[in-house]
DNA sequence: TTTCAATATCGTAATATTGCAATAACACAT
DNA sequence: ATGTGTTATTGCAATATTACGATATTGAAA
């Protein structure tokens, strides 16, 4: 196979994998951290700043996009990367939750 | 290609993604969650628990012992799986400050 | 020591992910 | 309308991950 059988755990399970994918590149980490650390609006600078094509860095964001984590201008010459942070804490909240619920021991 | 460019992204980055991989297969989070909900030292169980097979099983394990969230006694017909608790906090610390330093906006 | 149950490893097939070159699409200015 | 610069998409190659059957290994009991 190769395949995630997905359809065997329950829905929360699957939720939280989900949010773990986005964070399991380090080229996503580090847009992610890039895009926080700017003042202002970023474009398309994270090509140079992070040591990727065009099209890998263009490909990671869309994964990002998808997960909900990103906000702001879409259209135009400079398109603009903004962390939707409203998400990043539902995120941050959701990842505490499954480890308190799973941080008790037995041996 | 098809392999992350580990030697680009800095120490803290490359340790950030490898943590969230752990998490980024519902298979792992639902054996950590498994594990932890068991009151006393699992043995076999976790394959009848997950609709998964005995090797695929033991290769997450592997991935989750390798991460170093498991302890316990690893000898024996029946070998007990227990979650490293310091190890997970440690993990959920590491998260948390990930989060936290990443939450700033700019539009 | 032989047997048994439990776990690990090997080999392999299928799918997913990563990365980039080439190209397309797009918004804006001229 | 025609460039120009920016981002997205396509196509493809390389590697990683997932999954399982078959088999090996292991520790304990008989």
């Amino acid at each position: 196979m190769g395949a995630s059988k997905v359809d065997i755990y329950s829905e929360s399970i699957n939720a939280m994998a989900s949010i773990a994918k986005v964070f399991a590149h380090p080229a996503r980490v580090a847009i992610l951290q890039y895009i926080s650390k700017q003042e202002s609006c970023i474009c398309n600078d994270i090509v140079d700043e992070i040591g990727l094509s065009q099209p890998t860095i263009s490909q990671h964001l869309q994964v990002i996009n998808n997960a909900g984590l990103l906000k702001g201008n879409f259209k135009g010459k400079s398109i603009c990367y903004c962390l939707n942070v409203e998400r990043f804490q539902e995120f941050q909240s959701q990842f505490n939750a499954f480890f308190n619920k799973t941080k008790s021991n037995c041996c």
